[in-house]
DNA sequence: CTTGAAATGTAGTGATTACTACAAATTAAT
DNA sequence: ATTAATTTGTAGTAATCACTACATTTCAAG
């Protein structure tokens, strides 16, 4: 591989390393240069400009929560996922990157572009994740199950962020209630 | 009342107006005093400092979206509340304050006060509304409905900031198809 | 070794922003 | 009308930030 292309590649990931510890917003050039070990002179040498670094930062991010996410034998139907999700929220490891995606959605609306397109990559990825690990029980449309759960994890992350972890609780439950009732119809 | 506090009043409103139109971030200090018809000098007269403008700003419009939301007969049961919450969201009246609450929890997250302080009261606003309006159908756990029926309009809120439309109303079918299998039952 | 290119350091520019010092003008009180 | 307080204008400061001009060093090829 080309040096120069090496070089970009390090930074990338240490800065990536850098953004998940802090956010999107607080990484300023000089902050960016400091992660990667170096002066913000020389991220404009490998960099066309900060929006360059951010672009492969972010893509860079993307692709582990992606890699993240894969978990092969993975199986749950509605109730479980549901649980599953809630629990998830409060992981250690995913953490970070919810924090980012909560980031990316606001800048996608206030700033466009590169945030639109990492958002929708990151949204797509999220749905293919979901349909993979989902396993329907009779009847089910998929599509609209997984839109379900799409919406409901976005609402419980922003509960989460803004610090309302008892009505996650509490609408973790009422969504079990309303398959529950279902079950005995099996 | 006091002239002073009355040009305050004054001046918090049309900013206010202002900033439903654009959006927090934007509105430095030269744009408010633009909005208000005076200068950012007399804006630090009137005022602390910017927090200070912000504040009384934002709190008058939590006060808007508060009333805005009364609707003393208006009685609905799940179902119908949901595809209610569906179609709010696409309303040209309530959008400019979805999408400043949009903003608003990304800078309690992000900022901390006054933001977290003014998230939690329209979050305790919307809550009440939804207990006001919402009417529980046998058995239905009011609060867990509540806290359900907050993630999931939290959920479409996000959806829809990102332009996923079509998912929004997967969603909302498939949240219906939950209850109406429960339907009949009764 | 020489020469040209690539890599890095130093210092600074220009834009934005919240906020302020100071002075002038307007208003209110006696 | 005089004086004092309130209100407003002008101009600027200091911080932050992305980005750059320019000079110097390092390195590689012939």
């Amino acid at each position: 591989m080309d040096k120069f292309e090496q070089k970009r590649q390090d930074y990338t990931h240490q800065i990536a390393k850098a953004t998940l510890e802090s956010s999107i917003k607080e990484m300023s050039l000089k902050k960016m240069a400091t992660a990667a070990g170096t002066s913000d002179r020389m991220l404009m040498h490998y960099f066309k400009d900060k929006q360059d670094i951010e672009t492969a930062v972010l893509t860079a991010i993307s692709q582990e929560l992606i890699d993240l996410l894969q978990q092969p034998d993975l199986k749950l139907e509605f109730t479980a996922f549901v649980r599953f999700l809630r629990q998830a929220i409060d992981e250690p490891r995913i953490k970070p990157y919810l924090n980012l995606w909560f980031e990316i959605t606001h800048l996608a609306t206030s700033q466009g572009e590169p945030y639109t397109s990492i958002t929708r990559t990151i949204g797509e990825s999220f749905d293919d994740w979901i349909k993979q690990i989902y396993v329907p029980t009779e009847g089910e449309d998929v599509e609209q199950q997984t839109a379900l759960l799409f919406v409901f994890t976005e609402g419980l992350v922003v509960l989460n962020k803004i610090g309302l972890q008892e009505r996650m609780d509490a609408a973790v439950e009422a969504m079990i209630a309303l398959t529950k009732d279902n079950r005995p119809r099996n």
